[in-house]
RNA sequence: GCGGACGUGGCGAAACGGUAGACGCAGCAGACUUAAAAUCUGCUCUCGGUAACGAGGUGCCGGUUCGAGUCCGGCCGUCCGCACCA
């Protein structure tokens, strides 16, 4: 081989990757002890699904989950970072359906490929502590949970109208219909009647709500997503009496124009209406035409608002002479407040659109200010700002918020009702018509009822032998599984067939992890000594979701003496997405990339027939624009992909995926390893010191080095890994520059070298072990201290101070650093430019900005 | 409709209120090669100029400031969340 060829040869990342992998493996080196005297610091990363391989988000995902991982570690503290598998869900029983393999099979498949992949891309976890949600081990804690929940009146069971997926042939929860359709499915969500166990998130509405303000290394984003999901509502309750029957409670939040009510709502399903309907035919068949028109949400949206008058008339709660006319009208909500409402036609638009169309008075009650009480009228539009209260007897003359408080004390003094609160946050319905999830441990006995399965006999197993040839719930067609006699009465009774949403196993695998094998669900001190999470790092999209479950979650087993603490997760990011080009032909087809040629300046696929590039999207299988890992792996190696993640955007914004960029890190790992393997100069032994009386390019040069390690370390702790990355590579390219004659430019370069190496070794951790042992070090970069930057070195003796006139940059000058005021001055104004500019005049003002800037104002 | 975020080169992006465009991608020119790849060097916001340099420039209009991409007010646009919530 000659010294030329030698130029080109290439850093082999697939067999050191392999190496160090290995290596890393046989040592445990990253295996958390709960006894580890160090500070210590969670790092997690929201687990995936095995549904069959690594995709790029996950990469991208992981890979920011590792270097706060790695960096934590050289800065000290005993960090744990663990991974596992969010096993149950419904892709594992379509792929039984589509495909005969049993979902248990096909989960554990998906895993040993995915983990597989997680390996190769180096990732520094502790597998000891590895979990899957679907196996025993794990479930039977779970029910457990369920069955304290249940004790402590957090679960129950009620019939309710819920979100019927057709597709995924299940209920689904609030949060898990997003624009009317199912979340995962994309179907057009129905209304159905049904009995489902329930878990009482709403009973922690306000506490949720308020720690929001304590979270304060949550992106603001998300803290206001789950304000605006829990939806707290102040107002009032109030009762109108009707002859007779118990009185009509309604919620309002404006309780200050209760004297401009002219009719009340009742929800079609509120007791009176379903009471009234009994003896009314034509208010019967108004029920069941609501409940046909509001099959879906998407229907409700579309769906005119309508009302159907009963024959009652309400007594007004403030003046008893007045009476109020009761419809029943689609539009109300039986879930939210009480299922009934007041109509207010001039200050509410709903309402009055409402009164218009029946004909219905509309009182105004607020005057605009200025407005004249004799003529002020409501025309098309309800007034709905600020005003003075009049037409209404006690009130008139109070502000709204005055109003609000002296009805509120009216209404308590008199027992017509109360000042309350309303969330739009509903219970959690946890019940799912599926097999591939965990059963629920309870057992209906016709004579006992509801019953527990006992503590003793859990867990309740999924059986294996399952079919999956009839749509619907396979433990519900199976032979003998839900046959089980009663655990009191020991009659016969039937098991629950209906198992946990997934979103269950996801609430509370962030504490099994704190002592993954532990016979009970988490041992009490190692969860306490664990958590909070310090940093857990997600998509966005699980912001009402899985992080609003989790907190109610972790709450409610505090409740229940599981341990103590309020918030899972004390420090939360979220990354973009990972998105590429998508290409479609003239039939709307997607294409694969590699379908896709240039032919001039335009594009063709290999047909030859024109195809159009469509917007960046998120990766997907269903729009052929995934990457697969493994040939970038293969290509470039996991360090490559892990850089190129890491630099191209910031972290929290998407991130487009393209070969070209991925190819420019290729690069950069190459120079690299070249500057290592083939040195500019000799290097001297490992921890030899460093020479004094270096030239200045080489003093200046250790400037760099001390200065990227300050900014690096700064950017790694903000989360600003684009810019570290900038950073180091800035430092590589002044590397590159060393004056390789100078005296002592072996041991700059020594220096040098190793930074680059300790720096790149959170993103870049099997090439950074490479340069390591490149430069005689026998022990793990992953074991090394992060670098300390010298501040002596970092600071600069010369700075170039900018020289404005009026705000405009007319020159600099380069001047020792902390120089006086007056000497800057001086120097600006000797700079013949600048004197020319300001044609012999003295400036009116000078600005100095220490070591920055010099702003003459003429 | 309500709430929020964001608008900077051909592209991804930098910029404690202080030299706009660092770092990279793409492109152009050159070196090395018989040639290509790889590698290396230089250029690359716009306009004028061979150049030194000058003028303009961070969606639009205004304001605060010695100084605004950054702060304030109002528009326009894009994206996201919620949406018959009483």
């Amino acid at each position: 081989m000659t010294a030329d060829s030698s130029k080109n040869e290439r850093y082999n990342a697939r067999e050191a990757e392999t190496r160090w992998q290995k290596a890393w493996d046989a040592q445990g080196i990253f295996a958390t002890k709960n006894d580890d005297p160090r500070p210590k610091y969670y790092v997690l990363e929201m687990f995936p699904y095995p549904s069959g391989r690594i995709h790029m988000g996950h990469v991208r995902n992981y890979t920011m989950g590792d270097v706060v991982a790695r960096f934590k570690r050289a800065m000290g503290h005993a960090v744990l970072h663990p991974m596992g598998w969010d096993a149950f869900g419904l892709p594992a029983e379509n792929a039984a359906i589509a495909g005969g393999i049993h979902p248990a099979t096909w989960t554990a498949e998906n895993i040993a490929t995915m983990r597989g992949q997680l390996q190769q891309m180096g990732f520094a976890y502790d597998w000891s502590r590895e979990i899957a949600t679907c196996h025993p081990e794990y479930y039977k804690h779970e029910q457990k949970m369920f069955l304290d929940f249940l004790a402590a009146g957090l679960a129950y069971r009620k019939e309710s109208w819920v979100n019927w997926d057709p597709v995924e042939n299940t209920v689904l929860a609030n949060e898990q219909v997003i624009d009317g359709r199912g979340w995962r499915s994309n179907a057009l969500v129905e209304k159905r009647l049904l009995s489902q166990w329930f878990l009482r998130i709403t009973a922690y509405s306000d506490e949720l709500l308020a720690a929001l303000r304590t979270l304060d290394r949550w992106p603001e984003r998300v803290r206001l997503m789950q304000e605006n999901w829990i939806g707290r509502s102040e107002g009032a309750r109030v009762f109108f009496a009707v002859g007779g029957g118990d009185p009509i409670e309604v919620f309002t939040t404006r309780p200050d124009t209760l004297y401009g009510a002219s009719f009340i709502a009742l929800s079609p399903h509120h007791p009176l209406a379903e009471e009234l309907a009994k003896n009314d035919a034509k208010l019967a068949e108004f029920v069941a035409e609501c409940d046909r028109m509001g099959t879906s949400e998407a229907a409700i949206e579309a769906a005119e608002k309508f009302g159907y008058r009963t024959a009652v008339e309400a007594i007004h709660p403030l003046d008893p002479s007045r009476r109020v006319p009761v419809y029943v009208a689609n539009f109300v909500l039986m879930e939210y407040g009480t299922g009934a409402l007041f109509g207010c036609p001039a200050h509410d638009q709903r309402d009055l659109d409402f009164a218009r169309k029946y004909g219905l008075p509309v009182i105004p009650v607020v005057l605009p200010p200025g407005a004249d009480p004799a003529s002020f009228a409501v025309g098309d539009t309800a007034y709905v700002d600020d005003g003075t209260a009049f037409n209404s007897g006690f009130l008139n003359g109070l502000s709204v918020a005055d109003a609000k408080r002296a009805v509120g004390e009216r209404l308590e003094a008199t027992g017509k009702g109360q000042r309350a609160i309303a969330y739009r946050l509903r219970d959690w319905g946890v019940s799912r018509q599926r097999y591939w999830g965990c059963p629920i441990p309870v057992i209906h006995c016709p004579d006992c009822g509801i019953v527990a399965v006992p503590e003793e006999d859990l867990p309740v197993e999924l059986p294996k032998d399952v079919s999956f040839d009839k749509p619907g719930n396979p433990l519900d067609h199976h032979p003998t599984w839900k046959h089980v006699a009663c655990p009191y009465c020991n009659s016969p009774a039937r098991r629950e067939t209906d198992t946990f949403d997934t979103f269950f196993e996801s609430s509370w695998y962030f504490l099994r992890f704190c002592s993954a094998r532990s016979p009970v669900a988490f041992d009490r001190k190692a969860a306490e000594y664990w958590m909070p999470v310090d940093q857990y790092i997600g998509g966005v999209e699980h912001a009402v979701l899985h992080l609003l479950y989790s907190r109610f979650f972790t709450r409610a087993l505090s409740q229940c003496g599981y341990l103590q603490l309020d918030e899972p997760f004390a420090g939360l990011f979220t990354q973009g997405m990972v998105i590429h080009q998508t290409y479609q032909n003239a039939a709307g087809d997607w294409l694969f990339p590699e379908e896709v040629t240039e032919a001039g300046d335009r594009l063709v696929d290999e047909k030859g027939a024109a195809v159009t590039t469509g917007r960046l999207e998120k990766m997907s299988k269903s729009k052929k624009n995934v990457v697969g890992l493994e040939r970038i792996v293969e290509t470039y190696g996991a360090d490559t992909a892990r850089l190129y993640l890491l630099s191209d955007s910031p972290p929290e914004r998407d991130l487009e995926w393209t070969e070209t960029g991925i190819e420019g890190i290729w690069r950069y790992v190459n120079r690299v390893w070249r500057m290592a393997s083939e040195p500019a100069a000799a290097l001297p032994a490992a921890s030899s010191p460093m020479p004094k009386d270096l030239s200045p390019a080489l003093t200046a040069l250790r400037g760099v080095f001390h200065k990227t390690i300050a900014a690096v370390t700064d950017d790694l702790d903000r989360f600003r890994f684009n810019r570290a990355v900038a950073r180091i590579r800035e430092m590589t390219n002044a590397l590159e520059d060393l004056p390789a004659a100078d005296p002592g430019a072996g041991a700059v370069l020594r220096e040098g070298l190793e930074t680059t190496a300790l720096l790149l070794g959170p993103m870049m951790p099997h090439l950074a072990e490479e340069l390591w042992q490149a430069l005689g070090h026998g022990e793990w970069i992953a074991e090394a201290k992060w670098p300390v930057a010298d501040p002596e070195l970092a600071r600069d003796d010369q700075v170039t101070i900018a020289v404005q006139v009026n705000g405009k940059l007319r020159a600099t000058l380069d001047l020792p650093r902390d120089s006086e005021s007056g000497a800057v001055q001086k120097a600006a104004l000797g700079l013949p430019q600048i004197s020319r500019l300001l044609d012999g005049k003295t400036p009116k003002k000078i600005v100095v900005v220490p070591n920055r800037i010099v702003n003459l104002v003429a």
